[in-house]
DNA sequence: TTTATTTATCGTAATATTGCGATAAATAAG
DNA sequence: CTTATTTATCGCAATATTACGATAAATAAA
């Protein structure tokens, strides 16, 4: 990201940013598809699905560990990840929050 | 975002990922909670309220103006900034359509 | 124990992002 | 016309992201 001066911003926008930038690539969105798609969890299927080295998948899964998006739960050599659905729920009401503010306006603007 | 390889992915998720990318920045969370805020648009208030220098504002206002978050009319030497409704409206959709998937879900998983 | 299998981590190259000073471009003010 | 004011763009430095080969670490299978 280059250098984020993170002091400037409030706890939201910081907040708001990070779980953004979970979701930017089209990597993550598709591993998040996936393990909502599976009954089971997915481990290393995930890489034979998406066409990427198995190295960047495992950096893209840690991604979505950083911001708890994902758990993952030893299986024997496998590891078995799931989505954490505490911290969807979360995220989602963040969304929400920002969207919502939409119906307030009026479109009474210049543009 | 170094070497994207978007050809491996659908169209949603590579749509997700760059509407993802827009709000992964503070600032830019910032700004669009700036311009659902005030009334009439901002134009360089903006780098007076966040805390960034002029060049760096303008160059967010592009990102976000990129995916059509935004619009700016000419006003002049100024230039209006405000939200484009439709676009915003249609990256709702977009995520709830992603977010939506979690009722399905019953945690009979291994994690 | 030896050999597969599975996943994480290290190291590195290629590319992208962030931030800003300097400057251009365009209109406004004098 | 000359001088502000406002915003965009260029160019650059610092840092972050992405991708993957090589390899480690841990368990499973033989």
């Amino acid at each position: 990201m280059g250098l984020t001066k993170e002091l400037l911003f409030t706890d939201y926008q910081n907040r708001m940013a990070l779980y953004a930038k979970a979701l930017a690539h089209p990597a993550r969105i598709a591993i998040l598809q996936q393990l909502f798609k599976s009954e089971s969890c997915i481990c290393g299927e995930l890489v034979d699905q998406i066409g990427l080295a198995q190295p960047t998948i495992s950096q893209h899964l840690k991604e979505l560990k950083k911001v708890n998006l994902i758990k993952g739960t030893i299986d024997g050599a496998r590891i078995c990840y799931c989505l954490n659905l505490q911290t969807w729920e979360e995220i989602q009401e963040e969304f929400k929050g920002l969207f919502q503010l939409k119906k307030i306006i009026q479109q009474s603007n210049c543009c």
